[in-house]
DNA sequence: TTGTACGCGTTATCAG
DNA sequence: CTGATAACGCGTACAA
């Protein structure tokens, strides 16, 4: 029994009668032919002492650290955790362990953040980040792998995994067309540069261009604090409804539906009927607000599963260019979007 | 420049002039006297090489990490989720970085996850987690401290942190017993054990017994698999309210209450009028769920800093039997549970 | 006050 | 096939 710590190499080798190198190699090394008395005496001395090689001091010594640095612009996001979930799952099946980051929503300190699980040796990252706070480039990142979620920095050529925003944006207005909606308005969280509103914003501006000039579609940024401006690009857009043309909303995330559903609560709307909607991410109370909401499921297991492989697949060597994997969201039909 | 990783310590102390020592002890023991030129030249050669300590080294050496192990029985829950984002700020603000180890709500991986994270040396633990798979004792912490989170390990003694549940079910049901509500469903995800849970079922069966008889108090354990269980509970409860006593649910968590309103749309029921109701976790969508729905809010953040700090001062030193923080929860009235 | 030498636990190299 | 030995980067007795 060891007193502070767990067994080391050096109790095995002790126990076992041999040298620090045998045990390491009878660990590591496998594949190399090890005199069978004298592997069994280490196997022994292994499991009699509960020996676990201690990773920090093999990262310290092999350089890989066994750990993956996930750094997430705001862990209060649902699409950040449903991510985290899948990616976690991922990276524990290689055997990996995930450093987690959150941002709180303060750019700057997206390279403290980098910086600080660099110095853990972190062997990748997995970043879910805006990617403005001064220039994340492969440099910054100690030369290590990173895997991009959801957003895309721009001068960035890392690996790229994200819900194919296009065909989504298209499904969606094409779902609300067929349905009788003759007036869209698109709201979003301000661009800002974050690709994933961008794609969505001009993926929308798109299908509205194909369907015109039967069909008119506005765009509207929307902040947290200002609910009127919210209100009143609602109201507006309800008086607009004219000689039964159907209006309808488009919500980019959960966190525009949740306020376009206060909004909608305020001025004493009702989904599916004064208002169609269809909103980016189908999260578990979707189902309850109104007659249902209906939503753009995004694979967020597959994304996270998704970035985590690609990841490991560099780290075991893989080269190459970057890749761009861009996976199908599905559209869940509830009653918001209801037909005429 | 170095090609590979950071500076290290040599790397200063060679621009310096300097022994590595000398350096170590410039960074660590300012308090001590250095002679003036010395301490500027290593002072100018850490600033111009960016010199940051490996924190992988230190904790090899010195034998303390920075680091503090979370486990999370499921990431999914909302609640985990928020207490995560108190505690990793606290830690954040302490210089601790938080390594995430999420269960998936397997309860057998919960010694696999205390023995990843104490072998990168994690200074404590904060665990949120049932406590079951295989007896967590202070022994199987490898001797380091941690802070229990919402819910109580049989047969351990570490501080504990958690939201005061008697005193908030106390509120919540003097709430609807105030508003005329005669007959009470507890709603409640299964026992087994789980310390919060059968804390806040207790409490409320001293609720309606200090309120007997003139109301009528039930238990309702409720899977996820078995909605039908559910709706037959909610419509007994509806059924059983005769001669205008009116009836109402309670909700052990935001799971239940997702059950809950998904059962109630089923059976086409209203919130208020038909029955009423109160959660435990205020939700960002409950306001939002029919005329709104009335919670035990939770003080998340608080419950989650705390629990870093109680961590963090045990790591100093901080001696002493296991403490236990109660934190008052608040009552956020809506619609749901509306006066008659 | 500063430098030397060693230990932390592991892996890799190089002899044997 | 196996055993010393030298890193890895840092803290700290101990010596000067």
């Amino acid at each position: 029994m060891q007193r502070p710590g767990r067994a080391t190499i050096a109790d095995v080798a002790k126990a076992a009668g041999v040298s620090k190198a045998t045990v390491s190699r009878f660990l590591n090394h496998r594949e190399r032919l090890l005199s069978p008395d004298i592997a069994a005496r280490v196997e022994a001395a292994v499991a009699q002492l509960a020996y676990t090689p201690s990773p920090m001091a093999q990262a310290l010594s092999h350089g890989r650290s066994r750990l993956i640095g996930l750094i997430v612009a705001d862990i209060t996001n649902p699409y950040s955790v449903a991510v985290l979930r899948g990616a976690e799952k991922a990276c524990q099946e290689a055997g990996y362990l995930v450093m987690l980051f959150n941002l709180g929503n303060d750019v700057d300190r997206e390279r403290e953040a980098i910086d600080a699980l660099a110095g853990y040796q972190v062997d990748g990252f997995i970043l879910n980040t805006l990617g403005r706070g001064g220039l994340v480039d492969a440099d910054a990142l100690h030369g290590k792998p990173a895997v991009l979620v959801d957003r895309m920095h721009a001068g960035m050529h890392s690996d790229f995994v994200s819900l194919d925003n296009t065909a989504a944006m298209k499904t969606a207005c094409g779902h609300l067309v067929e349905g009788g909606y003759r007036e869209l308005l698109y709201i979003t969280e301000p661009l800002k540069g974050v690709s994933s509103r961008r794609e969505r914003t001009a993926a929308f501006g798109a299908c509205v261009a194909a369907h015109e000039p039967r069909v008119a579609g506005e765009v509207f940024e929307c902040t947290g604090d200002d609910g009127d401006a919210l209100d009143a690009a609602l109201s507006a857009l309800r008086k607009r409804a004219r000689r039964g043309r159907r209006v309808a909303v488009l919500a980019g995330n959960a966190v525009v539906t949740l306020r376009v559903a206060a909004a909608m609560a305020r001025l004493d709307l009702s989904f599916g009927t004064d208002v169609g909607f269809v909103g980016f991410d189908d999260a578990e109370w979707a189902p309850l607000i109104g007659p249902g909401l209906t939503a753009v499921a995004q694979p967020t297991d597959a994304i996270g599963r998704a970035a985590a492989t690609c990841l490991i697949e560099r780290l075991r060597g893989l080269e190459g260019p970057a890749r761009q994997l861009l996976l199908p969201g599905e559209l869940v039909v509830r009653g918001s979007s209801a037909a005429a």
